[in-house]
Formats: C-alpha cells, structure tokens, sequence
DNA sequence: TCTTAAATATGATTAATATCATGTTTTTAT
DNA sequence: ATAAAAACATGATATTAATCATATTTAAGA
C-alpha cells in the first residue's frame, strides 16, 4: 500500500512528534539510529518534509529536526501524498483512467467502500492524534 | 495495493471466463490484444496461472487458453496470492513484523477494519461472482 | 509420419524504487 | 572573522519489478 519511503518518512515524523520539539532538535543521524532507516535515505526524505512544512529544521551546529504544534495538527494523508501521490492509495486496483461508481471495474464494489472508508481516516487524523496513541502505549512504532 | 502483474492477470481471467470455454479456447495473442496487455508478458502470467490451476489451456493447433467451471469457482484472492503473495495484502503498513491487535502499529487501528473487510471479499467472491457482474454490466473491464 | 501451430520454460533487458555519497550553504561559538 | 557542525541540494549506484525474446515441447491435421 505504501511505499518504503513513506513508512520511513511516517515513522520518523511520529519519532519526532515524541522526541523532539523547538528546544530539543534532534539531528539526523540519530532519528536514523532510532528508527532503524539508513541515514542517507532519511535525510533525504527529512529534507523534502522539511521544504514541504510537515516538520522543522534548522541548519548549522545546534541544528536539527524537530516538530511544533503548527506541524502536529496535519493529517497523516498530507505526509503520503508528499511522498507517493495521493494517486497510489486513490487510483483504482485495476487501473481504470478513473475509479468512481460510474463505470466501475469488477474489483471496485469490494474494494471501494473499504477504500473510502481508510482515507477518510488518513485525512482526518493527525500526527498529533497518532503520537498520542504512540504516548499511551495504545500503539507502537516498529524499531 | 496490487502489482500490474496481479491486474494484469485478473483482467486476463475475467476476460476469459466471459470469452472462453472448452470449445472454444483463446490464444495468447488475442488475448494480449483484447485486454491490452503486452503479449509476451500476458503470456507468462497465464502459463502460471495455468500451472496453478487457476485456468485450463492446452497445447498445439487449435490450442489456447480458457477457464471451466471449476476454475471458476476460486476466489479472487487465489490470483493474488499466487502472482504477489498474500503478504502485499495482508502485511503491516508500516511493516512490522507481524500485524495484529496486540502490539499494533499506529496505523493498524486505522487501516485494519477496512483492510480485514477487503480481504474478506476478495476470500468469498470468485471469478464467476466477477464475470457475472461483467455479463450484467454491473461493472467494466479496462481497456 | 511430417509440418505447423500452439503453449511452456527459461533467461535477457529495461524501467522504477530504494539506497548511498558528497559537495554547498547556513548558523553557532570562539 | 573563522572554524566547525549541522541541514540542504544534487546526483550516483544498487536492487527489484516490469517487460521482452527465444528455444523447446506438445498436439492437430494433412
Ligand atoms: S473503478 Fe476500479 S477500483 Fe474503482
Ligand atoms: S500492525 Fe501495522 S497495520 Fe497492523
């Protein structure tokens, strides 16, 4: 469903939401050891996150990444469509031109109301929400 | 959320349980052409699928592929399984290791319900349920 | 039995993702 | 001012998925 780089990239922005703030930034290579995804890679993805607002940064030496409240309060959805295009979860499973009730392939009664239904939630969910499971252990990140 | 593989072969299967039967098989090339699909790759898929039992062929002149009644009657899911493993379904979305309610990822209690209903309906309908609803025009094949 | 038409088996190539590497810019602290 | 520490920008390499190619086997029909 999702892509490598969209489970790093989720993974990190949840670590973040935890760990870090505007007075505790945290540099690259050790969300990269926290979360177990290559540094090269997740500093590449952290620098997209950061151009598109998902997160904070500042350069130089107390530098880092970190996550305010403005960050917090986005949907997930925003954080996969950055990264894969809200196309790879939206199209339809068989590859129609479009996926609507319309002119619909045969996979589209299964698959559609459940479809609807997670993207849904995607967007109204925030990082904030997903960390506060994170924080009362109603939910775990994978190391 | 299915590889082209996967689409590829379940539009191949559909049109053939519409267009195909015992006496009166298809071959690859016709197939390739109605479904568009690349021949040599269309050609690949089918000849595991055929292995799998999914659909009948037999060689020679007058050969070609087509689909009975018993293979009509396995689930969608069997297809998926067998060109992507049920794993590209079934796996945690932020890769965990294993997926369940006991040591949940942030997503899971997102995505799951959805996930486990698709599933579920991809288990219980069969290619015949799908062709129905093509013979109906309930629903439409890509191009 | 021989030729031809089809699927089958196997492998090669191409394209897309994932991963890694490195020089440049900015900011802090001396 | 200068040196060092960090993110930033850009591009290179490696791995996997998608696509293509071809020699082999099987069955029909002359
Ligand atoms: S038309 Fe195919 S999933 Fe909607
Ligand atoms: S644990 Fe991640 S989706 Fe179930």
């Amino acid at each position: 469903m999702l892509s490598n780089s969209s489970k790093y990239a989720l993974k990190a922005v949840l670590f973040l939401a935890l760990h870090a703030n505007e007075n505790n930034k945290m540099m690259v290579k050790d969300i990269s050891e926290r979360i177990n995804v290559p540094k090269a890679y997740i500093a590449k993805l952290l620098q997209e996150l950061s151009k598109r607002r998902i997160l904070s940064s500042t350069k130089g030496p107390k530098g880092g990444f970190y996550i305010n409240e403005a960050n917090k309060n986005q949907p997930i959805m925003k954080i996969i469509d950055i990264i894969d295009g809200k196309k790879r979860i939206e199209s339809c499973a068989l590859s129609l031109e479009d996926c609507n009730e319309h002119i619909p392939c045969p996979l589209h009664a299964l698959i559609n109301p459940s479809r609807s239904k997670m993207i849904a939630l995607l967007e109204s969910k925030t990082i904030n929400d997903l960390a506060m499971d994170l924080k009362l252990n109603k939910a775990f990140l994978p190391v």
